[in-house]
RNA sequence: GGCAAGGUAGCUCAGUUGGUCAGAGCAUGCGGUUCAUACCCGCAGUGUCGGGGGUUCAAAUCCCUCCCUUGCUACCA
């Protein structure tokens, strides 16, 4: 096989880029400039996700038309690309003629293969649960956590008939060991299958509640919901069903964020099934950098910009970083200090200087030109076999997405120069005049380094390329170094002695840390999941989605239409202070309240609140709720009422009276 | 609460099927060197391999149990 396919996820438009999105996108090209460099043609696609309710929102919030709004923040994505030294082959947007035309032709291909069907079960809505039931969990027609009544909803869609295909995904994934990786992923997804959780998917939305989407072919009432929308741009992008490239790409792999593994890992696999389309390679699924939290939040610009880390430190050293960094599956932690850290330890001192040291000496002692070398001795072959070693194990581990290690396994090699170079100390065979010796030293440095450089052109292209001319290899932009790597690794000449060397280097200049410390001392790395919002689609999860794509953006929710004042009036809302506060005995968010309300008993409220406040925290606190909201039992217990909180799970608070008011006074 | 994955030197992590497996890098201390980006090289560590119990001649590595972390999941009217 002689092509690559690679992709990122499209990235969701509603926000600007972050670290998630940088990573993912570094981490593609990365792999996409490994594989030329192993001679294969490649192709490596990124783009856009432009369609779904949250767009609407976005887009009227400015003013602006969804098609407006979508192409200023997609240029944003396109624009933040060549910063990081990415260079993608193609870029999609769901918004583009062809994506639109492949996505009908796709799903015409589904429906007449009779996988889609129009849902007319699946309407038994729980709003509890804010989800549908099927007759068949129902119990007595009940909803099983709340026991009660769900609500017939008349609204109908067309399903894809994804559990037809479970069982063979099941035997798929597992006589196929690498077609999700890490290891960890597929178990996951494994689990999944086994849970038998997986149903059917809904995939359309009727036009009255959502325009802003594909029309499904067989039904013009109705739009593509957005997981077959977006997941179809792998393909789409490739020109399906008639382009040459599709021919020559597919099947390729795919790069995502562990958030968004159940729809590349269930659905678009049994997609691909149900239209007879091959299978892809592999799925490289993985974690989330987490941030050091400094109260990181939006008001104390305190994100980590992408863009801002490539003009600070470099495209080169930031990418290095990423990969180097990160164990690919695993989460990692960003943070400056580990940032300068790495470029300081590996790129400055390791590899910078050596390039430093080894040039200016051969300036030095060999006017600049590359000296032919004597026999080689023990030691120097020594570095030949290493040098061997480490690149064999490099491109490996490259192949098998363990970028840290195989970047680790090239400064084995890197650090062994540096011993190598006190070992047999070139300064000393100069003053002895044995020159002959120092000319093999110097050329096995030489040609090592040469090595080094040509295995870095995936991870660090422009600095691959500056230590080549170094070197006085030929460069040329956006092509790799050399056809094949492998070709390189049996051999230890390839630099051709004669050649004329740059007289000094200073690829990684060091960089100084003094107040940077300071400022990093308390805070405690805190959670930040960098992909979670932008990689996938927002609507609530309906009847069948296995997706439940999370709320809870950092930007205001939209707003809602007027009610009257009467509507307001109806709510009673009034102020009480708790007395009994306790967690509730089978549910672990939930707080048990006994609020005086001076109602001449106290009431109970359960309240999600367990995750914030301690039971004794509570006590005694006054709050504002909300009390004739219809009783509703949740785990066992009845709750009368709401309390009233403001905020996300990031941070919530609890509503309150700056004065000192009865208890029962009315909030109006 | 259920399911899953983890808890190994100050930090980030390696440790295949039980017997040099107690390691690497960074950070720390001491020494060396001078070609070099105050760099590089050498040496030194510290660790009850989460706690406890068990199997075994032998366990970080297998079993049981407990604790903690993370993710998914349910309840948050």
């Amino acid at each position: 096989m002689n092509s690559f396919f690679i992709t990122t996820p499209i990235y969701y438009v509603n926000a600007k880029p972050h670290l998630g999105h940088a990573y993912t996108t570094v981490v593609a090209d990365a792999m996409a400039r490994y594989h030329k460099l192993i001679g294969q043609e490649t192709m490596f696609l990124t783009g856009t996700d432009e369609h779904g309710d949250k767009i609407v929102q976005a887009a009227e919030k400015e003013g602006k038309t969804p098609k407006e709004f979508v192409d200023a923040i997609s240029a944003r994505f396109r624009a933040l690309w060549p910063q990081l030294d990415v260079a993608n082959d193609r870029f999609v947007r769901t918004t583009d003629p062809e994506h639109i035309s492949a996505v009908q032709a796709f799903l015409q291909k589904v429906y007449d293969a009779g996988d889609i069907y129009f849902g007319e079960f699946g309407g038994h809505y729980c709003y509890g649960c804010e989800r549908f039931y099927t007759e068949k969990e129902l119990e007595n027609g009940l909803c099983p956590q709340h026991l009660t009544k769900p609500e017939f909803i008349s609204e109908k869609n067309y399903f894809f008939r994804m559990s037809k295909y479970l069982p063979w995904l099941k035997e798929h994934i597992t006589a196929n060991p690498s077609f999700i990786r890490p290891e960890r992923y597929r178990s996951e997804v494994l689990a999944m299958l086994e849970s038998g959780a997986l149903e059917d998917l809904c995939i359309s939305r009727p036009k009255s509640r959502l325009t802003w989407g594909i029309e499904l072919p067989f039904d013009k009432d109705y739009v593509c919901y957005v997981w077959f929308d977006a997941l179809l741009n792998y393909i789409s992008a490739l020109d399906w069903p008639d382009g040459d490239a599709f021919k020559k790409f597919w099947p390729g792999e795919h790069l995502v964020a562990k958030d968004i593994l159940k729809p590349h890992a269930v659905f678009w696999p049994t997609m691909l099934k149900s239209a007879g389309l091959p299978q892809y390679e592999h799925l490289n699924v993985h974690g989330y950098w987490l941030v050091r939290d400094t109260k990181m939040s939006k008001s104390l610009g305190n994100v980590v910009e992408p863009s801002d880390m490539a003009q600070r430190f470099g495209p080169d050293a930031f990418r290095y970083f990423l990969l180097r960094e990160m164990h690919f599956g695993s989460d990692a932690s960003f943070s400056d200090e580990a940032l300068v850290g790495r470029i300081n330890a590996d790129l400055a001192n390791d590899l910078g200087n050596l390039f430093s040291r080894v040039l200016s000496m051969t300036a030095k002692y060999f006017g600049s030109r590359v000296p032919m070398p004597a026999q080689l001795q023990e030691d120097d072959k020594a570095i030949a076999d290493l040098c061997a070693n480490s690149m064999r194990n490099f491109v490996q581990l490259f192949g098998n997405v363990q970028f840290a290690q195989g970047l680790e396994s090239l400064w084995e090699l890197v650090r062994a120069l540096n011993k190598y170079v006190d070992t047999q100390a070139p300064w000393a065979l100069y003053k002895q005049g044995n020159m002959e010796r120092l000319a093999t030293v110097m050329y096995v440095m030489l040609a090592a380094m040469r090595k080094t450089a040509l295995c870095l052109w995936p991870v660090m292209p422009v600095a691959s390329g500056k230590m080549l001319a170094q070197l006085a290899q030929p460069v040329q932009e956006g092509m790799p170094p050399v056809a094949n790597i492998e070709d390189e690794i049996g051999h230890f000449d390839g630099l051709e002695p004669g050649l004329v060397v740059a007289e000094s280097s200073n690829l990684f200049p060091r960089i100084e840390v003094k107040k940077e410390a300071a400022e990093a001392k308390e805070p405690k790395p805190q959670k930040k999941a960098q992909d979670k919002k932008a990689d996938k689609p927002q609507e609530k999860a309906a009847p069948s989605t296995a997706t439940s794509p999370a709320e809870g953006d950092t930007a205001a929710p939209a707003a809602k239409p007027n009610v009257e004042f009467d509507q307001f009036k109806a709510l009673d809302l009034r102020v009480g202070t708790v007395k009994v506060a306790e967690k509730h005995p089978n549910a672990d968010r939930i707080l048990r309240l006994e609020i005086d309300f001076g109602e001449g008993e106290l009431r109970q409220i359960l309240s999600g609140l367990a995750e914030h406040y301690a039971p004794e925290d509570m006590v005694g606190k006054r709050v504002c709720a909300v009390l004739n909201l219809a009783p509703r039992k949740i785990r066992g217990l009845v709750s009368h009422g709401m309390v009233l909180t403001a905020g996300s799970d990031n941070a919530l608070g609890l509503l309150a009276v700056d004065r000192d008011v009865p208890d029962g006074s009315e909030i109006a």
